[in-house]
Parts: C-alpha cells; sequence; structure tokens
DNA sequence: ACAAAAGTAGACAAGTCGGTCTACCTCTTT
DNA sequence: AAAGAGGTAGACCGACTTGTCTACTTTTGT
C-alpha cells in the first residue's frame, strides 16, 4: 500500500468522522493531507471509491482493537465484561487508535446511504457482521454451545448497538456500563 | 401554522431521511415541493432553522405514534409487547405515518453534525429524552416503582436503540422481535 | 543508468450550494 | 377602497462541488 494512499484514507476518515461524507469535499481532504488531487485520483477511481477504502479500513482497525481487547478475557462472563469496558475505554476518549469518539462511523454513513443496496450501505452492513461474527468465533472458542453462543451473540449486538446510540446522539458516557449492567442480568438466568 | 410552510417541512423531512440533511439542497426542496425560494427565506431564516423545524416535526408525528400504540396496554408486559409490535410495524413499513424506514431520522441526523453543542445535534437529543420520558410515564401511570419504572426504561431504550440500528444497517426486519424476546428473558426474572 | 511509476501544483470545466433581491400578484382584514 | 401580509418566478451572487488536464519533478525497480 502506497504511503500517500494511506495517508489519504487516514485524513479522509477523521473528516468523514467528525463531520460526516457529504459535508466534507475532495479539496479539504487534499489541502488537510497535503497530497495532490491528480495522487487522489490516480488511487481512487472518485470519491465514492475513496468512501469504500476509508470504510474497509475503519472495519479493519475497529476489529483488530476489538479482538485485542477480548482475547485475554478466559470465560463467557469475564468476555461480556471485556466488551462492555472496551466499549467503555471507547465512548470515554481512553482508546488512541479510535479517538475521537463521534459515534459508530458505519451507523453514520449509512444514514448517509440509506438504499440497502448501495455499495457503500452494504459496506456498513458487512462491518456489523464481521463485527457479530468476531464476538460468535469468542464464544466458539470457549466451547460453547452453538445455538447458545449465537443468542447471546445477538443479545450482546443489541445491548451494543443500544450502547453506542445512547452514548453518541444522548451523550451518556456511562452507556457502556448500565449496558453491561444489562447484560449481566441478561445472562444471569441462563449461565 | 401556514399551509405552505408545513409543505416545506414535509417535503424537506422525506427528502432529509432518504438522502441526509447535507446531500438535499435547498433548490432541490423548493422544485419538489413547488414552493417559491422568497417563501421558504420568508418562514425560515436559513437551511438550519428548517432541519429544527423538520426535526421538531418528526418528533411530535413519532412521539404520538408512539404513545398510540402504547396506550392500550394495561399491564407491564403488554406495555412492553406493544413497544417492540410497535417497532416491528415500523421497521416493516406497515405504519403510514412513518413509512418508508431509513432508519432513525435522529440517529442520521446527528450522525452529520457531531458537536453535542450544536442545535441540530441538541434536538436529537431531546427526542431520545422525550421518548424515554413516554415510556417511564406509561409505567407510571401503571403505579410501578419509580426506580423499577426508571431501571425498566433504561433497559427498553438500549434494546430499542439497538433493534433499530440491527433493522436499518443490518437490514434484520426481524429486529424488532428477537428484541421483543431478550426483553421478555431480562423481565422474566424481575417480573 | 534508465525507464516506468508515482508524485507535484494548480488551471480549468460545468454544475450546485445557500442566500439575496427585484418586480409583480393575490389574498385577507380593517 | 386601501393596505399589508403572504405568495410567485427567477435572475443573480460568490463560493464551493467533483473531476480532468497539462507540464513538470521525484522515486523506484531492474
Amino acid at each position: 500500500m502506497s504511503a500517500k494512499r494511506l495517508h489519504l484514507i487516514t485524513t479522509a476518515f477523521e473528516l468523514f468522522y467528525q463531520k460526516g461524507v457529504h459535508a466534507v469535499g475532495i479539496n479539504e481532504i487534499l489541502s488537510e493531507s497535503g497530497v495532490a488531487k491528480k495522487t487522489l485520483y490516480h488511487h481512487f477511481a472518485g470519491k465514492d471509491e475513496l468512501v469504500l477504502a476509508v470504510l474497509e479500513y475503519r472495519d479493519q482497525r475497529f476489529c483488530h482493537w476489538l479482538q485485542g481487547s477480548l482475547d485475554a478475557a478466559t470465560s463467557v462472563t469475564d468476555k461480556i465484561d471485556a466488551l462492555f469496558d472496551a466499549l467503555d475505554d471507547w465512548f470515554n476518549d481512553r482508546v488512541d487508535a479510535l479517538r475521537p469518539f463521534h459515534g459508530c462511523f458505519f451507523i453514520n454513513v449509512s444514514g448517509e446511504y440509506s438504499a440497502p443496496d448501495h455499495p457503500i450501505h452494504l459496506q456498513c452492513t458487512r462491518h456489523k457482521i464481521n463485527v457479530a461474527m468476531l464476538l460468535r468465533e469468542q464464544f466458539e472458542a470457549l466451547g460453547m454451545a452453538s445455538s447458545l453462543g449465537s443468542r447471546l451473540t445477538d443479545d450482546l449486538c443489541l445491548l451494543k448497538e443500544g450502547a453506542i446510540t445512547l452514548a453518541y446522539v444522548q451523550g451518556d458516557c456511562n452507556a457502556a456500563l448500565k449496558a453491561k449492567d444489562t447484560a449481566t442480568r441478561l445472562v444471569a438466568a441462563v449461565l
């Protein structure tokens, strides 16, 4: 991967994440990154392809961070605690790789591309599926029954998305810990 | 309220909801509604004020619909079922007043205005608080203890936001019924 | 060493953005 | 009858939009 290409992606991500995709022009990305316009159009066919590359970049960064946050936990309840503690770190800007928190980039971007079959919306969908898969694999690695792991993953995804929205739209910086409490009560009966 | 003003608001809402605020220009709203530009700037000081008016309009419509969906239920479990059945109707375009479903308008818009103190972001925050208040009042009207009602409301809001995101970003049209199942398991221990 | 690839600055095109303004028309109220 | 509010159409403004292009320089691999 070319250094210029990566620089364009990281600069574009920061601007898109803060202001939204449609509110950021190509020229702003160019002047902010110090890259020439010709170089951008050498690497990307157009703005949409840059957006797609930015989504892929963020997906990898996010999943890598989340996996690292969960790997150490060795029991189901520890995994659940680790998940919401990680979210709490994210919401409160204690994660360098994700800072500053402006909600979920993929939720924000899909709000600007509502057509479900649009490539950009599809990329957002894929990210959410990736995160769910990552969680399911964590429970499978613990030897959890497949049906139980699937339901637990569904429940946790529901609470995770809810916590993100509460934290971002309502500015509730304790949303992750509240969701952790809810998750704990939810699994108390099963486990 | 002037008929022209209302017409501008409803037209702007449909376009904003489908394409996002920044992707829709004043001229598009004008040509779609058939209203003159001078008339728009007679009623609104600028685009931001129109956006604010649209948010207020949608908040009232949404809360009115939700309240109507919950009023008939006479027990806590019935209220919970009614909430997620209502969401299921919304997600699957069975509610004329809200159709077509493109996620939560307030989540989408706040994704375009990340600054927490921006008037538009604040209006989105206010909507989420309004919905939470509406839920809490439903349980209070049933004579539920205040602390219990508060925690139940928090849990349900978490699941509701999660279901909206799953339904919109992942295109999971069964998200509301899944969340209903999760909510049922969650309260089974308490009630 | 040399050719190809990747980079630079920035002019330019064609169109859209939010917003202002003139000139005129049509209601409603006193 | 008169007057003011609310409406129409659309020209116009300066700034910005994505994207193309020329002419030139730097970096990289063989």
